[in-house]
DNA sequence: ATTTACCTACCTACTAGTAGGAAGAAGACA
DNA sequence: TGTCTTCTTCCTACTAGTAGGTAGGTAAAT
């Protein structure tokens, strides 16, 4: 019987927390093998090349994030609350370090050196991002909870800058206080006050 | 007499383009020693490490951006012309795909494992951004001819957020549009229309 | 005479990736 | 049940290429 975390996974957490802090150029094969305490050589032979490995990780990330705001959506009652309570997710992880920035932004930002198949996968990241955002606009509008100014898509693709831009100056300052209170404001805006 | 560019303002450029393009461990001296015809020994005499190369770049940055703001609050009337200003800068740059990221954006990212002078001089930047952003905010409030709904220090940090998360936009869809689009609502949402 | 700007040639450390083998787990089968 | 075979996982040892950086020299400008 497999461990409850398989080596596979552990090389795949390793690799996250390292592009997270540092980018697809800011880590080795040398450096998850230091991490984890199995040889370079191992982690070739779960992952044969850096760009399938970072391939593999990407649409873990996505999987989960995916999982993650469909239950969001269904737990949480409100429009306005379901998206209070995505900023408070990333606020949390900012906090604790955790996961201090989203692997697609980071990897975004690398977008013109990327290898083709990862770059098309970060991309589609920010698709089903936006997406998921603009639906979640949409019914709040719909419901008369929210307040719109500009079509769902728009407002969404604002709102989803809006965080990435706060993740990085909540990074830039040191200051993980600094994305809340970017963000919040963001989605008062859009709560009908009336 | 000096060529109008001397090589160590062509060694800059081509840095900071490699350094807009895929951060500080996305360019190597041999790269620009390929791109000038220069052997990566001569960079050296110029630059003797590439902390150094990167730090005097960002200086150059910091000082250009600082008279730009500058001459722009001299130049343009209005603060809210001063913002669009501001923002028609960066959608050509990213347009034409001169300058497609800000230098301090992407080695933002990057933060936890830059060299320790580098990354004050990028948090160095953020402040004067939002220092600078303040202050035309809090001009505009003052004249009344822009409308915050919280402090000055607040909305830019909001804008500047706004921006930089508009600039990965673009950048991850492959869509210089999309600048506009996400960075001119939240100018105009700042414009009293009284 | 010294400095500046460049060169060739080199160094050590690290990069992603490979070859081939050892040890064990998992089935298959008598 | 034992044992033969295969697959998985990990290893040592290696490759070619690149990273940042240095030593020491040449040629021209100051």
């Amino acid at each position: 019987m497999k461990s409850i975390t398989s080596t596979s996974e552990k090389i795949l957490d390793i690799a996250q927390s390292l592009i997270v802090a540092g980018g697809y150029n800011g880590f080795s094969y040398a450096d998850i093998s230091a991490a984890i305490g199995i040889r370079k050589a191992s982690i070739h032979h779960h992952f044969p090349t850096k760009a399938e490995l970072v391939s593999v990780l990407v649409d873990r990330y996505r999987q989960q994030t995916e999982a993650g705001l469909k239950s969001l959506r269904e737990g949480v009652s409100s429009p306005a609350e379901q998206l209070q309570a995505y900023m408070n997710y990333w606020h949390s992880c900012i906090r604790d370090a955790s996961l201090p920035f989203c692997v697609c932004a980071m990897l975004a930002s690398e977008m013109q050196m990327l290898p083709e198949e990862v770059a098309s996968q970060v991309q589609g990241h920010f698709h089903s991002l936006a997406r998921w955002l603009a639906s979640v606009l949409q019914t709040g509008a719909e419901n008369g909870h929210l307040r719109l100014d500009k079509q769902p898509e728009e407002e969404a693709q604002m709102l989803m800058a809006s965080v990435h831009g706060a993740m990085l100056s909540a990074r830039a300052f040191g200051d993980p206080e600094l994305f809340i209170a970017i963000v919040a404001p963001q989605i008062a805006r859009l709560q009908a006050q009336d």
